[in-house]
DNA sequence: CGTTGGGTTGATCGACCTCAATAAAAGTGG
DNA sequence: CCACTTTTATTGAGGTCGATCAACCCAACG
């Protein structure tokens, strides 16, 4: 349960990580993520800011409640992000891929912990000297509140998913949701790699593991799709989808 | 039900949607919203950007899936944001009050629909003037940002409610939440006004009304709020509190 | 004064949870 | 590489919270 992400981004060289290459230039993700939108002097500079994070699956990338430091660009690996109540249960309320910018919400504490789901890499920028680069460039800002907005887009359609779907639609919806944020990664997109447990999917949805389990063991006996190591493929997409939109 | 958050803010003067005073200066809520940022020649130039908007309650501010051609500033009166699925299960995805903004996302195509829940009162701007003004005043695209930062964390917070929490305390949680955001517009706190039904409660929680009656009918006898016309008096803000917290 | 929409209450049902057992992987240390 | 533990996944039996179905109340309103 481990290694697929990685396998996705194995060929090619990482972001400022990498001593061989030191320059986002050569960055995987580059152009998925907030560095798309920066010309070559400005990634040089953001390079200059920038420091190599490198984490074991389960490490901590920060605390909910914490004084919120650092933010964080993912080069490799994946991440969940998720709230703790104090009972012990637990809402997940995203998972993080390569690309993905954590730290956009702009509050002086962190809102929800995150920890690596995979070995991971990323770069890691104090806060303050972020906000400055970022500051100093409107067009930077606006892909920053691009990026935001579309959190905030995903955020309510899990809303949506939470509030209003069935086990089995919740399933549905959260595999093609997946599928299509690792297309964007990789090309191919059969198979979709679950770097997270059974208990994260249900935590994400708002149903136990036992839930998430019998409902992926229904669709598997059905034929609608084939469980395999760290992940699933679809065997009939038509109907997960059609499961999906509702 | 349908006149209390008129009366919050009665006394005063409204935005550019009077004609007896037409600046922006006079706004009630311009310290509570984006207008807050802008600097006396910015206000008035985003005045003259401005139409007022005057509706019903009941009428359409905008509907999913159709051009998202303008944004707006609520100035009075309060809004229901929604999805709707195609067999007509629906998600209210935020109930939006005077000083709130709506079009933050930048999707091309809105992703749910607004409509009033009382009498509105709004400023509408073309999303491409509204787009050309912002862009070119960085300190108001970094205020916007936090607005859509801000709008994010409550969507984070949001499925925490849905995902991992009982009828009981998600209408605690409910209450709460809007007892802050009203707060924030008129001192007092102690009388919630609902401008929304039971119904859509239900559909912000993830319930029936059935059970959002229930549960305010249960939390009314023993004597932790009292339920008045179109809102909720709250009689013991520790219990409330305390279940919201979890 | 009938109609309509919203709210409350009761009886029953069922989707999902809880509890429990087992199986299958994935470490771990010798 | 093999015992041994720990973690994760699956499956079953039974219980429960909130949904469903249905009746009724009440205020607003034409």
């Amino acid at each position: 349960m481990a290694s697929h992400s990685d396998a996705n981004l194995a060929p090619l060289t990482l972001c400022p990580n990498n001593k061989a290459a030191t320059h986002c230039e050569q960055c995987r993700v580059r152009s998925l993520s907030l560095c798309g939108a920066l010309e070559p002097d400005e990634l040089f500079e953001l390079d200059r800011l920038s420091r190599p994070l490198s984490l074991s699956a389960r490490e901590t990338i920060f605390e909910q409640d914490e004084l919120a430091q650092n933010v964080f660009n993912i080069t490799a690996g994946s991440a969940r992000l998720y709230r703790l109540l104090p009972d012990g249960r637990r809402q997940i309320v995203g998972f993080a891929l390569p690309g993905d910018f954590l730290g956009l919400s702009l509050t002086e504490r962190n809102t929800f912990s995150a920890d690596a789901l995979t070995p991971l890499t990323a770069c890691q920028f104090s806060r303050q000297a972020f906000s400055d680069f970022v500051d100093a460039k409107p067009h930077v800002l606006r892909k920053l509140h691009q990026l935001a907005s579309h959190e905030l887009s995903m955020a309510q359609e899990q809303m949506v998913i939470l509030g209003r779907r069935t086990a089995e639609e919740k399933i549905a919806a959260f595999l093609i949701g997946l599928r299509k944020r690792w297309a964007r990664l990789s090309q191919q997109s059969v198979t979709i790699p679950l770097p997270m447990t059974r208990q994260d999917i249900g935590d994400f949805l708002g149903l136990t593991v036992e839930t998430v389990s019998r409902m992926m063991t229904r669709l598997a006996r059905e034929k609608a799709l084939l469980i395999v190591p760290d992940g699933v493929r679809l065997l009939d997409v038509k109907r997960i989808e059609a499961l999906a939109e509702s």
